[in-house]
DNA sequence: TTAGAAAATGAAAGCGCTTTCATTAAAGAT
DNA sequence: ATCTTTAATGAAAGCGCTTTCATTTTCTAA
């Protein structure tokens, strides 16, 4: 393996030009005459040239690179921001630099501080719940960031998202006009997690407008397929058994391990119990009789983030809050109360 | 937001010491005495240092940053491998950069190069198949590269994987067994996707040692749950109409597709039609019956590549090729043949 | 033509670090 | 105490690029 790279001096020199021409030939190809481009190109494919990031970052003060923190990649919604962000970034020359800290605050720190000191010029966090440590070396390290999946109650951090609150209510909303009134939830960590407090909360409140409450019918657990399935099994293994009609779950994975649950142990849903999840993964729609839950549009929220990230990074002025569209839609899972 | 930042060249100033002592005190701090090595933490710490990576690099000529090329981030066993990559590289001071191309080559060479010129230390691709020019990059680049997911059959390159088509044959071997004789095959895009390839080469081979075939009933398509189901409804809508009583599927996600298309028609899994997936995704087990799958350890996969990635940046030899085991779950989507 | 303005180019100074290499301080040997 | 040997430190030279700033070339207008 040769090791030798062409630097852009040895572009420069191979094109008859001075360094300085040949940075502008490739940077600002209208500050340079046609003809010195097309050498300055032509030396540039001809030696096999490759820009070293790390100099130019050096030299201009930016990276080209944005950060993404993700709670995890290994959800569907997250999957899909993320490629939305990518697509948009690198149609604007960025590239993304992710990281997932699996829910655990500490962890957000490190991988968040590792990526300011990789040199990002922006930041797509999850959520607007953070320790304070991560503000105070966001707001130190001076550049953009984009809080998704929420809104910023104080209005004065910049987010792309929607209410949660609103949202979860919306989905018990539509269980109450069913005339559903013994309701369990199944929700995420709501600890260091202000989607899944929101959504809980949501869920109370209107439940609370009409003189209800889901009391000693509510558990907590990690999102995921297999944690949605444990969790119910505990919710009907209780003592109380199944005293609700209809069960309001933080996302679509736990709605989906209740779903098969409810399968496994042949409970009829929608016939014995309602259920709503949150987000519409692909399976919510696939997995019959189709889930009921709240369309979120993961891609838009990621390639929204990513818009308003290049516009500040240019330098123009974006609205401080974007609410992207939830919408309920409604599937087989939930039906009148029986 | 202020925008000023310490400078290593502040810390030695602050702690009284040259940039280069410094220097040597975060960096090596075997070569300082050792008050010497406190003095600059304490100034690193009041002053809240934070490297700048892309000084870092130029300066050493390595980035500690690894790239990860795959085909999406939105499957479950590359969104664990990936967390697997990162979680390796972060407990040595390295940072993952993601890049996925959609299954698509020319995508594949632009994120590719964007990685190079971001300067990564190490590559981990995934498969083997690449078009040249990708292979031609990385070598100019002169960095250690690990595919993944696969075995290279010249024992050039350095892989950490299995052989897809005896995987492949092994399931296929499993349906013979239960006496099935009529076949059909839900594959994935073989055009430029080995694993695909080697999983289909593998279950014609082994279908072709007792000189049967699935010729007429072998489908390409998108990996993918939605993709899957759509397939298994052309499948079955052929004028030939459902003549096979086994359906090997090249990964989990069409599989079950194909498992919730055929629920949806009434057709018995296993009792009319027996059905393998391919990975073992969480999915896969919790989905009643149960899918019949090859089980493959993703996360170890991605563990096992960062691990030998860091060995190799070290100046450590490793074994060239590397495998990982994989295995055949047998759940309820298989079946003696009606 | 030729002065003056505009466009294109080049020279050179860094960006914030790492890393030789030279120097000084500490430690060990005589 | 003196001379080596070794450990610790400092000075300074880049790493490969961008970006002022000064200079040269080209164009426009009188």
């Amino acid at each position: 393996m040769r090791k030798f790279s062409a630097r852009l001096a040895d572009v420069a020199h191979s094109a008859g030009v001075s360094l300085s021409t040949a940075s502008r030939a490739m940077a600002e190809p209208g500050l340079v005459r046609n003809d010195t481009r097309e050498k300055v190109e032509k030396a540039a494919a001809r030696l096999g040239y490759m820009p070293h990031g790390a100099a130019r970052a050096l030299a201009s003060r930016r990276s080209r690179t944005i950060g993404a923190v993700l709670p995890t990649v290994d959800n569907p919604i997250f999957a899909s921001a993320t490629q939305a962000i990518a697509r948009e970034l690198g149609s604007s020359g960025y590239t993304l630099l992710l990281a997932a800290y699996d829910y655990a605050s500490d962890t957000e720190i490190t991988v968040t501080r590792a990526l300011l000191e990789r040199g990002v010029d922006g930041l797509v966090l999850v959520g607007a719940d953070h320790p304070r440590e991560l503000f105070q070396v966001v707001e130190q390290a001076g550049i953009p960031c984009e809080f998704t999946w929420t809104l910023d109650s104080s209005g004065y951090r910049h987010c792309v998202g929607f209410s949660n609150r609103l949202a979860s209510a919306r989905a018990t909303q539509h269980l109450l006009e069913l005339g559903h009134r013994k309701f369990a939830v199944l929700s995420g960590h709501t600890a260091s997690n202000d989607r899944a407090r929101e959504r809980l909360a949501g869920v109370r409140e209107a439940l609370a407008a009409r003189g209800l409450s889901a009391d000693g019918r509510i558990l907590e657990t990690t999102f995921s397929l297999g944690h949605g399935r444990a969790a119910m099994r505990a919710l009907l293994d209780r003592p109380a058994g199944r005293d609700f009609t209809a069960l309001v779950c933080g996302n679509d994975l736990l709605a989906l391990g209740a779903l098969l649950e409810c399968q496994e142990r042949g409970i009829r849903v929608p016939g014995e119990l309602s259920i709503t999840g949150f987000d519409d993964i692909e399976l919510a729609a696939e997995l019959p009789p189709g889930l009921t839950t709240m369309h979120v549009p993961s891609a838009e929220v990621g390639r929204r983030a990513a818009v308003r990230l290049l516009e500040r990074l240019a330098g123009r002025e974006v609205d401080r809050e974007e609410q992207v569209p939830v919408e309920l839609i409604v599937r087989g899972t939930t039906g009148p109360v029986p």
